[in-house]
Parts: structure tokens; C-alpha cells; sequence
RNA sequence: GCGGGAGUGCCGGAGUCUGGAAAACGGAUACGGUCGAGGUCCGUAUGGCUUAGUGCCUACGCAGGUUCAAAUCCUGUCUCCCGCACCA
């Protein structure tokens, strides 16, 4: 409708034009942050999941505004990253170019949805402005230590042509271009973020207005274990070979050690012996091709006897070595002690290579047989065939102890393990942060000055780094001895942008500091973070670690950057996810064009709990688009016949004004819309029955309530002071809510709908209706004849019960019951 | 395998925490009305039976249990979705 894009339009400039949502720290005002995660500017423009992340937050910040609120809610871009250089590579366009124009129209997009927010704090990571803080911050954590290079295994997307984080490998295929993922030795940087293993899982108990199942997706990957590393000797050495057991108490029950194949000690062990080319075919079979299909679960174990033994620390037996491929570097040592009688995996490679089962746990019913045992035994039991201190006892209690007797014995001691790494941060691309750093031929790695700014004159091949081509940039002086010197070319995971932009929102203009901490003391912890699941364990986590970093570096006084975390549901058409690949995409624009973006934001929410999966109907956002229209209609007011309605809409509109902010404050969206319906609809119906100055205070209230949804219409239609969405949320009257009166209504409502029953029934013409009442109810229907009258097209007469002059020739009135009078119709 | 979430009319979904006449709100379909036609708008119907009536039966994935009373609490079970997965 045209009328609607007007009235949009119209007032998205008014709201820009006078700064309506630019948010200040006034102290006097309780402050609320709120911040939806921050789009990566595609250049398809915003999809359906995007309208409706932010959606959710325009309401409830709006909501916040009304309440009284110090709100801040800001935009910013996301704008480094892959997909820009990629099109780089295949069009030609310069990446920077590119991101401009996708922000452009994402900007537009966003603006054109009335959108609240304040576009003064607007980030792009990609902006000097901002990256250098990036630098500026890796340089603190060089400076601590939290920073390091080292030379490692390192996940390598052949596509994407770099590497990449754990967390950004699903399933051993990049979760950018889904390409499998191969493993090479490779000199990166990293993040120390497993200094704050610990604290990330511990803290995780603070994060109650954290979803469950994110909480959950944290801990499993944090992945902590406590256990006992046991040295063991090597046979005919010197030298200890550390294993991580969270099973002590089985330590009489080993009969050979796995060792991981790529582990560093297995090449050094079989040099110069018959076993060395075996091994080698080994190792390449195993780690180079199957990387990561080994840690599926039903992959058939393999291994190979190296030719070596160690020596069990507590019998003295002589353990085989064996490498195997469900043994990995990167857990524990890269080596277990294998208990085949009570570990399954153990247990299946020791029937594969026949290898001894030796039962050192038993139940306290029977025995075992090590023969007929069909899978490993892991329940708990009683210690037998072991050191005689602890043979008889409990191997839960005993655990304990032989960890405490190794620890004594200085074989072993205890120890926590996680399966969280050190976060890779090298990416071998254009489009990112340069990472600062020198490599000096005397000084090593040192600090280059920031900020380092990305060359914009690069030449893309599609063919490695085109950093490390571009001469002018990689040649540099030591900012040490300014001897000669090479520049890191590899530049930052855009992880490291997303990782910290809330903070710089409070004081995104500020050239001399990161941010100034009193701004960002007022604003942060974030009240509300908005956004999907599918970053439970990449950004959730890495945000969390830089907020308690910063805050060991003296920047923050917070622990949790979030207290509230709110993840959106999917939206879904035919069942289906809504992607390009499926082809069953609907562009919130269209939609926009078509009905509104009113129309659309209130569609969106009303369609299911916020939080819920959604399924996208082409033909029921009609219902909205009619509620929203029916509201417009009341631009013009009919004439007044009476003002008999008065109370009872007082009554609704009261009771509205409570609910619908209790479904906000629980982001029930859905039904804060359906009962502003209700009420409206309500009004509709009886429009002529409600004098003009209840109508004019009731509709202001409403159209307060509705521009939290409908901001544009609200607007458009308000007549106080200023802007509507800067008004106060109306007070609830609860001496106008009457409850009688509504349920009288819906007496009212019940006869009617019984008497046009009865007149259907009877298939006669009929002219009269006379109601029999209880006589405590009499007054109710007098006092409502005439609406009856008027919706059942008849003649009304009602009498009580016990009325003796009543006319009833058919003696109907005996069959009246509370709240159920009886009907006599002709 | 482990963990999390969900199953309610023709459809999307309320109701579950806190047990008390299930189906709010919206959509679709059919019929009727309004209208010059279309759209709009209004009304009625959409598990079964029955009717000068407001009644009865059946129903909240399935099966049990607790209770005067269960969509709601408990136990078991099936299906679907999501996450993790040889972590020693």
C-alpha cells in the first residue's frame, strides 16, 4: 500500500533528522544495552533471519526507551572477511569496494525497516579506525604472553586457502565453504585462550540469563577432565613417557600403550630400527588421509607395534607400544595407557591384535572371565590383581588414594586436562587485520608500529596470500635496530573483530584510547544479546575470553561481557530451512514493498514465540497487514452514538496495558501483539458506542503499546507531544480493571450466539425473542438489550424467572441457569 | 552413544512453570450477507452424534500412574529437530 510507504518514509527521516534514538550516559537514568550480533554485510542484502533478529531487539529497546531507559542500541559491520576477497578474486572488484557497497545497501535495508538505532556509533571493522585497535590489542597480548607463534599442526582449507580455528572446523569440513579440511605443520599465531579454560567453564554458573543449551555447547567444549598423568619408563632407557588417566585405579590392568601417530617421540623411537618404514606408511596412511574421519566413533580401529616397551611404574610388567589412530596429539599427551579389560576402545583394539585382557576391576557379585567378556567392563567394582593396599577396596574411593600413592612415589601426578586449544589467529589472506609484527634478522619477532595499515594497491590472483607479494609492504625496518626486516604478512581471523565491537560501541569515535573505561563502564555488561545459536562455541566463546583478558589488562571491571543472551529461532518455509540453495528464500524487502515494514516486523513476531522456530506463510500475513489497516482506519472517527461502552473498554485497555508489558519484559512478543488485537478489534465493534474522550486517551495508549511493533503507524497517528516512541508507557489503573463488567460482555456474547443457534435450528422467520434470566442476572442482559437486539436482528424482551406477568406460553423459563438464560422465540 | 528441545483443530500457534469447563490470536477452505464486478468488510461452519437449544461422546504423539480433577505432575515408550561424539 502506498499510503503505508509514504507514512514510513516520511517519518524514518523525521526519526533521523532529529536524533530521535542517539543514546547519552545519563546517570539519573537506569541504563540497558542492548546489541544483536553484527551482520556480516553480504552482498545479498539482509535475508528473513536478519529481519527478524533485529526486530526483536528494535522492540524491546523501544519498549525500554518508553519505560524510561538510558538505552543504547547500536549497528555496526562485521566487514572483514572471506566471501569479499573471494569476490575480489572472481570479479575483479576491489574487496574494499565490495564491503562498501554490500554495507550501503545493508544500511539501507535496515534504515528502510525503522530501525531504532543510533547510527552515530556505527562500526566497520574494516575502518582503520577500528582494526587498529585489533593491532593495538594483539600487541598487549603479545606483550603478556597471551600472544605466541609456535610451529603446529594446523587445520588448512585448501579452498579458502588458509587456516583455520577449532571451532571453525565442522565436521573436518570449513564452516565457511564446507571443503574438507587437511592437517599441515605450519608457523602460526595464537591465542593463549586456554589460560582462562578454567574460568570460562567456571564462570559459565554466573550466565543465568543464558540459554541451557549454550551453556552446554560451552562446557562440552571446554571439555574439562580431571585425571592423573603417570610416568612410564621406556624399556632400556632413561627416558619417561607421560600418560593422561582419568582411570588411576586401572593402572595394574595395562597391557600396552597407544601412542599417537603424529606424536613427535614415535619417529624418534623406531629410527634406525626394522620398524621405521612400517611406521612412516603408518603415520602418512593414518594422519594425512584420514584425519579426521579417524575421530568418528565407529571407525575401525588400527594400529601397529612399534617395537618398543615401556615399563608399568607400579609391576614392573613390560608394556608393548603400539600407535594407533583413535590416539590423539592433541588430547592429553598423545598417549594412554591401554586397559583393555575396562576401557572399550581399548578393549576392541586388544581383541583386533590379540593382546592380553587383564581384570584388575571386578563386580562385587561374581568374577569375570577375560575370555568370555564381550565388551569392557566399566561399571564400578571391587580392586583385584593389583597392589595388595588397595586389592578389596572400592575403585572409586581407591582412585583417589593410588593418585595420592603415585603422587608419593613421584610417578605421577594429578592433573586437569581440556579439550579447548590455543585459538589460531593466522589467516594466510588479504581482507583482515595485519597482524603488527616484524621478524628482524637480529631482534626476531618484534612489535611494528600501528597502526599497520592494509595496502590498498594488491593484485589478486586467487593464489595465496597477495600480502606476500606486495614488496612494498613486506619490506620493512626493525622497529628495534631499523636493520632489515621482513613484515608478517598473515593477517588476523575476523573473530578478533567480533570479539570486542560491543566495547567500542560505548566510544566509537575515540582516536587516542581503545575506549575511554568510564563510558564503557556505564554501559557494559550488555543487558541483551541478540542473535542465532549457530555461534554458541566460536564467538560466544571467544567474546567471553577477550572481556576477562581485557579486564587482566586493567580495561574492564566486568567478567561476563552478557548477562542476557537471546537466541532467535529459524525461520523455515515448507518445512524447510530458508536458504538460496533450496531456492525458497523470501527477501524481507519484497515484503517490505508490498505490505510495509510495520506490516512485516509485526508478521515476524507474531508468528511464534521469538525464541521458537517460525514457518513462513505467504497468505498469513494478510491477518496482520488487516489488523494494522483496521488500526490506520481509525485515523477518522465515526460519529458518537452513545458512550455506553466507556467502562467496560477502560477495563480492557487497562488490562491491556498490564499484560502486553509482561509479555514484552518475557519477549512473548506473539501474544503482546494478539491481545493488542483483541483490544483493537474491540474497538472496531463498538466504536460508536464510546464517547470521544475515552476513545482519544484509550487510542493514545494503544498507539504508545504499538509503536514498539509498528513504530511508523504509531507515529503517524499519534497526536500528543513529540515522537510517540519518546512518550512514557502509560500507568496502569487497576481500579478501572473491572472484571465483572468483562465477564458480563461475555454473558452478553454467549446469548447471542445461542439465540442465532436456536433461529438457525428452527428454520422459521422469527420476529421476537424473549429471554427468561435468573433474577440476580436480570440486570445484566437489561442492561445489554440492546447490543443483543442489534446482533440477533430481533426484538428483545427479557423478563426474571420469577416474573409472574412474564409471557411464556411455552413454559421455556424453567430451563434457565446461571449464566444460561432460557430463550422463547416467534 | 551422550546431552538439549519439541510433538495440541485443515494450517501457524496460545494454554504446560502455578492441575480446575482445551483450542486465545491469526491463516486457509466452504457457504451466506455487503458490493455494479473484483478487492474490502461482516456473519456462519470446518472430530462425531444429537437437538427448540445452551447436551453427550471423542480428543493435546503412544501406554500407564498420581488425583475428586491431568495437555499441564510422575514413569515408560515412539517420532522429529539441534548440538557433541574414539577426549584416555
Amino acid at each position: 500500500m502506498k499510503e503505508f510507504r509514504d507514512i514510513e518514509l516520511k517519518w524514518q527521516k523525521k526519526w533521523e533528522k532529529d536524533k530521535v534514538f542517539e543514546a547519552e550516559e545519563n546517570r539519573k537514568k537506569e541504563k540497558c544495552y542492548i546489541v544483536e550480533f553484527f551482520p556480516y554485510p553480504s552482498s545479498y542484502g539482509l535475508h528473513m533471519g536478519h529481519a527478524i533478529n533485529y526486530s526483536i531487539g528494535d522492540v524491546f529497546a523501544r519498549y525500554k526507551r518508553l519505560k524510561g531507559f538510558s538505552v543504547l542500541y547500536p549497528m555496526g559491520y562485521d566487514a572483514f572477511g572471506l566471501p569479499a576477497e573471494n569476490a575480489a578474486i572472481k570479479e575483479g572488484v576491489h574487496p574494499r569496494k565490495y564491503t562498501e557497497k554490500s554495507i550501503q545497501n545493508f544500511l539501507y535495508q535496515q534504515k528502510r525497516l525503522g530501525l531504532s538505532y543510533d547510527w552515530n556509533r556505527l562500526i566497520k571493522t574494516c575502518d582503520v579506525k577500528y582494526y587498529k585497535w585489533n593491532q593495538w590489542l594483539f600487541l598487549k597480548f603479545f606483550e603478556k604472553g597471551l600472544a605466541y607463534r609456535t610451529k603446529a599442526p594446523a587445520n588448512w582449507c585448501d579452498s579458502c586457502g588458509t587456516v583455520l580455528a577449532n571451532e571453525q572446523v565442522e565436521d573436518g569440513e570449513c564452516w565457511r565453504c564446507r571443503s574438507k579440511v587437511e592437517i599441515k605443520q605450519l608457523e602460526q599465531w595464537f591465542l593463549r585462550i586456554t589460560k582462562y579454560a578454567d574460568e570460562l567453564l567456571s564462570d559459565l554458573k554466573k550466565l543465568d540469563g543464558w540459554p541451557h543449551r549454550i551453556k552446554l555447547m560451552q562446557e562440552n567444549w571446554i571439555g574439562r577432565s580431571q585425571g592423573t598423568e603417570i610416568d612410564f619408563k621406556l624399556k632400556g632407557s632413561n627416558e619417561k613417557l607421560k600418560v593422561f588417566t582419568t582411570r588411576p585405579d586401572t593402572l595394574w590392568g595395562v597391557t600396552f600403550m597407544v601412542l599417537a601417530p603424529e606424536n613427535p617421540l614415535v619417529t624418534e623411537l623406531v629410527k634406525g630400527t626394522m620398524y621405521e618404514k612400517k611406521t612412516k606408511d603408518f603415520i602418512d596412511k593414518v594422519v594425512l588421509e584420514e584425519k579426521f574421519e579417524r575421530t568418528a566413533e565407529d571407525k575401525e580401529k588400527e594400529g601397529l607395534f612399534i617395537g618398543k616397551y615401556a615399563i608399568n611404574p607400579v609391576n614392573r610388567d613390560d608394556v608393548p607400544i603400539y600407535i594407533a589412530n583413535f590416539v590423539l596429539l592433541e588430547y592429553g599427551t598423545g598417549a594412554v595407557m591401554a586397559v583393555p579389560a575396562h576401557d572399550q576402545r581399548d578393549f576392541e583394539f586388544a581383541k583386533k591384535y590379540k593382546l592380553p585382557i587383564k581384570i584388575v576391576i571386578k563386580p562385587e557379585n561374581h568374577d569375570l572371565d577375560p575370555e568370555k567378556m564381550m565388551k569392557a567392563y566399566i561399571e564400578p567394582g571391587i580392586i583385584v590383581n593389583s597392589d595388595k593396599k588397595f586389592n578389596g577396596k572400592k575403585n572409586l574411593e581407591a582412585s583417589t588414594e593410588i593418585s595420592k600413592y603415585l603422587e608419593e612415589k613421584k610417578l605421577g601426578r594429578k592433573m586437569v586436562q581440556y579439550k579447548l586449544r590455543d585459538w589460531l589467529i593466522s589467516r594466510q589472506r588479504y581482507w583482515g587485520t595485519p597482524i603488527p609484527i616484524i621478524y628482524c634478522e637480529k631482534c626476531g619477532a618484534v612489535p611494528a608500529e600501528i597502526p599497520v595499515l592494509l595496502p590498498e594497491d594488491v593484485k589478486f590472483s586467487g593464489k595465496g596470500n597477495p600480502l606476500a607479494r606486495n614488496e612494498k609492504f613486506v619490506n620493512a625496518r626493525c622497529s628495534k635496530c631499523s636493520g632489515k626486516a621482513r613484515r608478517e604478512t598473515d593477517t588476523m581471523d575476523s573473530f578478533i573483530d567480533s570479539s570486542w565491537y560491543f566495547l567500542r560501541y560505548c566510544d566509537n569515535k575515540n582516536d587516542k584510547k581503545i575506549f575511554d573505561s568510564k563510558k564503557v563502564d556505564y554501559w557494559v555488561p550488555l543487558d541483551y544479546y541478540i542473535g542465532g545459536a549457530e555461534h554458541a562455541v566460536m564467538h560466544l566463546l571467544y567474546c567471553r575470553f577477550f572481556t576477562k583478558a581485557l579486564r587482566d589488562l586493567g580495561l574492564l571491571k566486568i567478567d561476563e561481557p552478557v548477562i542476557n543472551l537471546f537466541n532467535q529461532g529459524m525461520i523455515n518455509k515448507g518445512g524447510e530451512k530458508m536458504s538460496k540453495s533450496r531456492g525458497n528464500i523470501v527477501d524481507p524487502m519484497s515484503i517490505v514493498d508490498n505490505y510495509g515494514a510495520d506490516t512485516l516486523r509485526t508478521y515476524l513476531l507474531f508468528l511464534s514465540a521469538p525464541d521458537k522456530d517460525k514457518e513462513w506463510d505467504d497468505e498469513a500475513i494478510d491477518g496482520v497487514y488487516r489488523f494494522l489497516r483496521k488500526i490506520y482506519s481509525f485515523k477518522e472517527r465515526v460519529k458518537v452514538k452513545s458512550s455506553i461502552k466507556d467502562k467496560l473498554l477502560e477495563s480492557k485497555l487497562n488490562r491491556t496495558i498490564k499484560e502486553v508489558a509482561l509479555d514484552i519484559e518475557e519477549f512473548k512478543f506473539n501474544l503482546a501483539i494478539s491481545r493488542l488485537m483483541q483490544l483493537t478489534n474491540f474497538i472496531y465493534n463498538n466504536k460508536e458506542n464510546v464517547s470521544l474522550k475515552v476513545f482519544e486517551t484509550s487510542f493514545g495508549k494503544i498507539l504508545i503499546m504499538l509503536s514498539c511493533f509498528a513504530p511508523h503507524l504509531a507515529e503517524e497517528l499519534w497526536k500528543g507531544e513529540g515522537y510517540v516512541c519518546l512518550a512514557e508507557w502509560p500507568d496502569v489503573d487497576e481500579s478501572k480493571i473491572d472484571e465483572s463488567l468483562e465477564k458480563e460482555e461475555e454473558q452478553t456474547e454467549k446469548i447471542i450466539e445461542d439465540i442465532n443457534h436456536v433461529v438457525k435450528l428452527i428454520k422459521k422467520d422469527v420476529k421476537k425473542c424473549f429471554v427468561y434470566t435468573l433474577p440476580k442476572e436480570e440486570k445484566i442482559y437489561k442492561d445489554n438489550i440492546e447490543t443483543i437486539s442489534m446482533k440477533t436482528n430481533l426484538e428483545i424482551k427479557i423478563f426474571s424467572v420469577n416474573d409472574k406477568n412474564k409471557y411464556d406460553p411455552e413454559k421455556k423459563a424453567a430451563k434457565a441457569k446461571a449464566g444460561k438464560p432460557a430463550i422463547y422465540l416467534e
